[in-house]
DNA sequence: TATTCAGTTGACAAATTATGCAAGTAAAGC
DNA sequence: GCTTTACTTGCATAATTTGTCAACTGAATA
């Protein structure tokens, strides 16, 4: 250690922090031997430097498994908001030279794959002839982590649920999906027999929700539905409803499998239903790339077309 | 010329951006020198090491001036955000080590120095005694300079006159301050005989206005009087008001040095006023660090304690 | 025309950094 | 206890960075 602690910092080349990140998206040192294409030494002396230039220790390593720790996490979250900047710096002479290059980050949320509606897929093949020299990189991420990673510059646009909207945001109407009510195949309502009611009625029923912000949440609350199990994605909530215990919604699309396989079945599809609008979110301050307008217009005009 | 245009352009050093943002705000290389502590040449080359590698030409230099190019405006502006984010990174090391360090940028608007009801210089020694290896930037701008620089991280604070709000920036209330209408000595209405009897009667004179979004643009547009001359900054408008030709609004505490020297008159100041309340903002979004929230803190305590 | 200011360039020195090899360590698993 | 895995370290070397000096160019100016 040379120049101590205190002093230009960030100065210390952002490959140490690029190091990082790589291993810790690859969980530790060997892994990242590959991605990064240096020796193990190599790798190991960057992390212990960026460690001593900190002053922090950032992960535990060894046998038995890589774990950051929690200054580790905090650095590895601030690395990701660094390199972003630094590709949004990259877009930016992109921009002036009047070329498509760089990185592409979009987030999209949970299970709008198997969506019929969705057609991101089209409005990829779309934009790769377009902009054959961009690095797309896909994310899949709850709706409050992709909105602060658009704000943030993590991600340039994100795909999700509409809700309450953001003025530092611009969205764009892309798809619909359906959200019915499932249960297992042998939950009580979901007999040929017992039809409930009204919403009301459903209040006795455990029922299974997601727990960050999203539609799903919304719903529940307004119509007072007790949540008796959370998960964090999608899948959890068909995980949850598979276990014949709980009520929970999902989109018709991805419960189709299952109800084709006989385990879930949709209840009082025609009653017990919400739409969630899809919109492509972008940021509006610093005016997104050619590069993101331009998949942003893909998006639109794919989805536009197959109204 | 090594690792050619393409590939990690932003691996290059910071140091090249650093430069490159002194040259600029020194205004040639000659003068660099001094802040850079680095020979001429050794700034050429790194200028010059920079355009190859962005593959732009960034600024014209020689004898008679130095000026950057527009290309250079904009790889200047886009400096400015990346190396925000570089101190950003650093806030975020400080913050883990539980010390305030770095730097500290806040903006604020035109003319808050000499408002009596302002305590922004209070403030900053409460705050440099509590942190004191904070280094500190004073900035003045506009009102949407500000708002935007705060929302791009290149401002930690910004203290401006509310208007509407965004619901990405924290809003602090400080302190108020009285605008009235000001006109020349030998103004036709600054003679004791002629009284205007309301807001209406005034539309006859031409007016002088604040040239971006500003509260005195949103009074002079409700009471719909004519813009005839445009400044950009209240000394402008001062200036404007000074020729004898024009009536605008000043803040009370300002124009009150020209009103003593006989140079001004407030024009029916109980008719003719309207209040602004200052605001320090701060985003929301990436938690701003400890020594930000330092700032406010001290900002907040020195004005209620005032009223 | 000579001078001076601003910046550019070639040659080169010093310092720092990157990275590999090979030996070493520590814990997990047999 | 031996082996394996995952990482650390000392030593050596290549590559890159960073910077200086001094000579040089070209435009403004006296």
């Amino acid at each position: 250690m040379k120049k101590a602690v205190l002093g230009q910092i960030s100065d210390m080349d952002l490959r140490l922090l690029r190091v990082f990140r790589a291993v810790v998206d690859c969980g530790g040192m060997a892994a990242a031997e590959l991605e990064l294409n240096i020796g193990t030494s190599t790798v190991s002396r960057h992390i212990k430097d960026l460690e001593t230039r900190l002053g922090l220790t950032l992960c535990r390593r060894g046998r038995g498994g890589f774990a950051l720790t929690p200054e580790g996490e905090k650095i590895y979250a601030q690395t990701a908001q660094l390199l972003a900047a630094t590709d949004a710096f990259r877009s930016g002479v992109d921009e002036i030279h009047q070329r498509m290059g760089g990185q592409l980050n979009v987030a999209m949320f949970d299970k709008t794959a198997s969506n019929p509606q969705s057609h991101i897929a089209q409005a990829i093949a779309l934009f790769t002839q377009q902009a054959p020299d961009v690095a797309l990189n896909l994310h899949v991420g709850t709706m409050t982590a992709i909105e602060r990673g658009v704000l943030d510059g993590l991600y340039q646009i994100g795909i999700i649920p509409g809700h309450r909207s953001s003025d530092a945001l611009e969205y764009v109407e892309l798809f619909d999906e359906a959200m019915l009510l499932y249960g297992g195949a042998d939950h009580p309502l979901a007999g040929a027999g017992a039809k409930p009611l009204g919403w009301d009625s459903l209040r006795a029923y455990p029922f299974a929700g997601l727990g960050y912000h999203s539609p799903n949440m919304e719903i529940s609350q307004q119509v007072r539905l007790t949540r008796k199990a959370t998960g964090f994605d999608q899948e959890a909530i068909a995980t949850l409803i598979l276990s014949g215990q709980f009520l929970g919604f999902l989109p018709d699309h991805y419960a189709q499998s299952f109800v084709r396989a006989g385990q879930m079945r949709a209840i009082e599809p025609a009653l017990f239903h919400y739409e969630c609008q899809f919109f492509a979110i972008t940021r509006r301050s610093p005016q997104p790339a050619r590069a993101t307008r331009a998949f942003q217009e893909c998006l639109a005009k794919v989805h536009a077309l197959a109204e």
